[in-house]
This record gives C-alpha cells, structure tokens and sequence, in this order.
RNA sequence: GCCCGGGUAGCUCAGUUGGUAGAGCACGUGACUGAAAAUCACGGUGUCGGCGGUUCGAAUCCGUCCCCGGGCA
C-alpha cells in the first residue's frame, strides 16, 4: 500500500499555525520536515485578519478538493476541534456580521452584554453561562446584525463534507505526565529558536490586541517580558504552564466531542507507521 | 546566644472577641455551532510545624521544642 510523498497532501487544521506570523510559536513544520511532500493552509493567513472556523473550513475544502481532482490523499492535521467539525458537519449559515455591530458588542463588559442579551435574545441568555463572554458576544452580535437569533440560524446546519468524505481518523491521547513534559520542553524550545524575536516583529505591527494572533500562546507571556513587565525566568513558567493548560483543553475536546468511532490511541509509544497503514488498509 | 517576624491545601496567602478552616493559582472532570492556542462550568484539596497544658471545645490562649527569614551580639 506504500503510500508514496508524491501521492499525499497535508493540510494544517489548526488555529494557530494558519498565522503567517507565528512560524515559531505556532510551532509551523519547517521545509526539512516537509520532506517532500506538499503542505496546505500553513501561514496562510496574514496575522491583520482573523480566520474564523468558518473561514478555515471553506480553504481545507477547496484545498480537500485540488487534491482529490490530482488523485492525492489529502491528510488534515492539527488540534482545532472546532475547525474539524465546522468542516465535517459545517455551520450555521450565519451572514457576515456587521462590523459596527460587532465592534460596540466587543467593547461592552461582560455584564452589559449579558444585561442586553437578556432583553434581545432572552433564551440565549438563558442558555449561556453568565461568565461566557465569547458566547454571550457572539449571540448579541448575530441578534443585533441579523434580526434572527442565533438558536434560530443554527436551526439550518451546512457545509459539511463529512457524508461525502470517507474519512479515517485518529486521536492520539498521550499520558497526561509524558504530554505535560513535552509541553514544557516544547516551550522552553521555542525560546531558543526565535519565539522572542518573532514576538518583537509581531508588537512591530501594533495590531488590535484582541485579535487571535495576538492571543496565541506565548505572545502575551513574550511581551510581558519585552516590555519589562517580567523576568526571563518566569516568561519560560508562564509559557509552559500556558501550553499545559491549553493541552489539556485539547485533550477532553478530542476525548469527548469526537463521534465513538473515531480511533483513539492512548499508548506513548504506538507504532506510528503500522497504525496510519491500517487507517488507510480498505 | 538574645530580640523580632513567620511556619495553615502542591504554591502564594486569608482566617474577626476560642465553636475542628477559606481564596487565587495549580490539579482533576466536563462544556464547546463563524475570535476556539479562545471562553467557560463544576470539584477534592489539609495530622492549621511537633509535643504537652488550659477549656465542654484550640489554627486561635499558655508552656516547650524544631524549622525558615531578618536584626543584635
């Protein structure tokens, strides 16, 4: 069955590794890892704009696409749960949201959003826990742009390729010590291989400090020290401690959210090559 | 050696006039429908430094010992 480097396309589906400007921090494979073989949707998109789900989902489309029309195998890769289910199952066909709108339900604190989607869209508010801002932002911002609530577009879901895919996958579940110590080692790397500077470059740019490449781990933690704000030695704890918490987000996502049948591997030391060749046997 | 300050959850610390303990973080579990490396929800943390005493009852008061800071010699 040798699947050869030619025969094969990876496609990034993650969040962070969409960013042009996070090649170290978002730990992007490097051409030497490529070894070969094409790889889409990696620094894609420019740090200025924020790839939202739905986004991402129609480039690994089109992308899934090209590569079945040139008879390739297209391979997704990557840890955004949400980015794989908008794809397999697709969204709610949500308008694009006004951005005025937008703009003055982002500025609103957390309990004037609640208090105004209370009385705009009560059984979000309902349903939404109180602390939730993302949720409570977005059901305003789409009740205010559109007129319809959110509950009542999410009535419609589409876009999904997944009935038309035959899909193999497989989640890797690694032990929460050994995940952790890769975690800590991972961050402590990326110090040593131009995570700083990258940083530097990224401030350089004064972009909208709520925009997602500003939010992706280690920026904030990076430019805390930059600014003088913290020291070298608590940037690496805070870097590492930030990467674990996040692994472990990640991990209960792809533990729960995944349908049954999906394979999951929870040994450390699996045999890589014999588990994708009976993924791809018949 | 003497004088101060301090020893309470894995860490940093709160604990009012004695009624056997709390907060943040960490950790664990979970949620997740267009910012998701985001945003949240729930949960247990424990010989309150040791030993003795007073008291119906001590993390709180008394004695003593140990440990950690700082100061004086």
């Amino acid at each position: 069955m040798a699947l050869r480097h030619g025969d094969a396309v990876v496609i990034n589906a993650d969040s962070a590794q969409v960013y042009r400007d996070l090649r170290v921090l978002s730990a992007r494979p490097a051409p030497e890892d490529m070894r070969g073989v094409e790889h889409r949707l990696f620094g894609t998109w420019d740090g200025a704009q924020a790839c939202s789900a739905a986004d991402w989902a129609t480039g690994a489309r089109s992308e899934i696409e090209a590569a079945q029309a040139q008879g390739k195998l297209p391979i997704l890769v990557g840890g955004t749960g949400l980015y794989l289910r908008t794809l397999l199952d697709g969204i709610a066909p949500v308008p694009a949201i006004d951005p005025a709108v937008r703009e003055t339900v982002r500025a609103l604190a957390q309990e004037r959003r609640l208090a105004a989607l209370r009385s705009e869209d009560p059984s979000a508010a309902n349903r939404i826990a109180p602390g939730d801002s993302t949720r409570t932002a977005r059901a305003l911002e789409v009740v205010r742009s559109t007129g319809q609530t959110l509950a009542d577009w999410q009535h419609d879901i589409s876009g999904g390729i997944g009935d038309a895919v035959d899909l193999r996958a497989v989640i890797l579940l690694p032990e929460r010590s050994e995940l952790y110590r890769r975690c800590d080692l991972r961050f402590a790397a990326m110090l040593e291989k131009g995570a700083i500077s990258e940083v530097e470059a990224l401030l350089a740019r004064k972009l909208d400090s709520e925009l997602p490449v500003m939010r992706a781990i280690g920026v904030r933690q990076i430019a805390a020290l930059l600014s003088g704000e913290v020291l070298p030695g608590a940037v690496l704890a805070e870097g590492q401690q930030a990467t674990r918490n996040y692994a472990k987000r990640q991990y209960t996502w792809f533990r729960n959210q995944p349908p049954p049948e999906w394979k999951r591997v929870e040994s450390d030391n699996y045999d890589a090559q014999a588990m994708f060749a009976s993924l791809l046997h018949n």
